[in-house]
DNA sequence: AGTTCAGTGATGCGT
DNA sequence: ACGCATCGCTGAACT
C-alpha cells in the first residue's frame, strides 16, 4: 500500500468500480489513466470530452501492489481501478501550472450593457448596480430610473433557455412582493424560442438583443 | 498539412490559443494533449479536473509541419497548439470505447418516490404522471389527488438551491394560470437554507425529505 | 436541428 | 464552510 503522488499517464487493461454520490462500474477495457498533482484521476475512454470516471482534486491515491489496485479516496468517494495489463506508463515532470486567459465572458457583456443603459433600455436611468444582492440571489444589473421604476437585467453570454427566464422571475417577484415597481429583461445574443415566448407573455417583461 | 486521424498522447512544450464561443490565450508551459477516435482534444494543466482548453467530439485535428501547429476545428471554433519542444508521444491503440453502468441517479430516486406517494404526500392519490410536460418544462412528478388537487413535485439527488425553487415556481405559476389548484413540493435528501427558508415563505409549497 | 435538464457536474466568488 | 451563479459547460432525451 504505497501512496502516490506524483503525477502520471498510464495506459492499461483495467476496470474500475466507483463508489460514491453515485455508483457505478466499467467493464475491462484499454483504458487512459491520468493523475495530476492535486489528486484529481480521470479515466478516459477513446471518445467522448467526458471521462467515463474520476476523482476531483483533493483525492488521495494509492497502489495496492498485491491487488494491482489504484485506489483513490476523497470523502465519502472511493474509486478503484483493477490493473490487468499495463501497456505504457510515464511520469510527468515539471508539469505546468498555467490557467488561461479568457475573454468573452459574461461579465464582460454585462459591462458592456452597464455603460449603455439609457440607449438599450430607452429611460433615464438614475443610479445603476452590477451584481446587486437580493435575498434570492444577484441580479447582474439593477437599474433605477428617474421614476424610481427597477429594471432587472438578466445577461446571459450564450442562448438562455426557458430557466433563465425563471432566474429574472425570481428577482422582479422579490420586488414585486415588497412591493417595488419594476420591469424585467434578459440581455443576450440569442434566445431559444419557447424563453422568447414566455418572456413575451409578461407585459413587464422584455427581451434584449444585444451582442460583444 | 497532415489531418491527423488516430488517438494520441502527447506530452510538450506548447502554447495555445483558442478562439470560439469565448477567447483564451495559455501561456507556454508544459502541457498533456490528449487526442480521441472523435475528435475530442483536452489539454490538461497539472491542477483541476476541467481541461485548460479543448475541443468537444466532432472536431477535425490537422498538423502543421512548418509551423509546429496542431490545428482544431469545429463549427466556429478553433485550437491552435503551438509545439515547442516534444517529451514524450504515443498513440494509443485499441482504446476502448465502453460506458459506464450508473446507479443512484436522479430518474431512481424519483421512481422510488413515485411508488410511495400516498405516503408521502399524505393525500390519496387518484392519478399519476413522469416527465409530465407542459409549455414551461417536465415536471418530474405530477400527482392528482381525489380533489382534483395537482401535487407537483420536483425530485433533485444532491442539494438543490434557490434556483430549483425557481424551476418549481414555474411549474406551480402554469397551472396557478390555467387555474388548477395545486401544490409544490421539493424532494430531495439535502436542501440548501436559503432554498427551505423561500419554500416555507410559501403556504401551497413544502419541502419533502427523501433518501435512496 | 432545437429545446430542456441532469450531472459523481466543476469552478470561482461571495458571505 | 455554505450558498449561489457561470461554464467555450457536456451529454442525453425528446420534439
Amino acid at each position: 500500500m504505497i501512496k502516490v503522488v506524483y503525477p502520471f499517464i498510464l495506459y492499461a487493461k483495467c476496470d474500475v468500480i466507483y463508489v460514491g454520490r453515485a455508483s457505478s462500474t466499467l467493464v475491462p477495457g484499454n483504458y487512459l489513466i491520468i493523475h495530476k498533482n492535486d489528486g484529481t484521476i480521470k479515466i478516459e475512454g477513446s471518445e467522448l470530452f467526458t471521462p467515463l470516471n474520476y476523482q476531483p482534486p483533493g483525492a488521495m491515491l494509492i497502489w495496492d501492489e498485491s491487488k494491482k489496485q489504484l485506489i483513490s479516496n476523497r470523502n465519502d468517494e472511493q474509486l478503484i481501478i483493477t490493473l490487468y495489463d499495463i501497456f505504457y506508463y510515464k511520469e510527468l515532470k515539471h508539469w505546468s501550472n498555467n490557467k488561461i486567459h479568457i475573454t468573452k465572458t459574461e461579465s464582460e457583456l454585462r459591462d458592456k450593457i452597464y455603460e449603455q443603459l439609457n440607449t438599450i433600455l430607452g429611460v433615464s436611468i438614475k443610479e445603476a448596480f452590477k451584481e446587486f444582492r437580493t435575498p434570492v440571489g444577484s441580479i447582474d444589473i439593477l437599474a433605477v430610473d428617474e421614476n424610481e421604476i427597477y429594471h432587472i437585467i438578466e445577461v446571459k453570454r450564450g442562448k438562455p433557455n426557458i430557466s433563465a427566464c425563471g432566474q429574472l422571475d425570481r428577482y422582479c417577484s422579490y420586488f414585486d412582493k415588497i412591493g417595488q415597481k419594476n420591469y424585467g429583461y434578459i440581455a443576450s445574443p440569442k434566445i431559444t424560442s419557447n424563453a422568447l415566448k414566455y418572456i413575451n407573455e409578461s407585459s413587464n417583461r422584455k427581451y434584449i438583443n444585444v451582442n460583444y
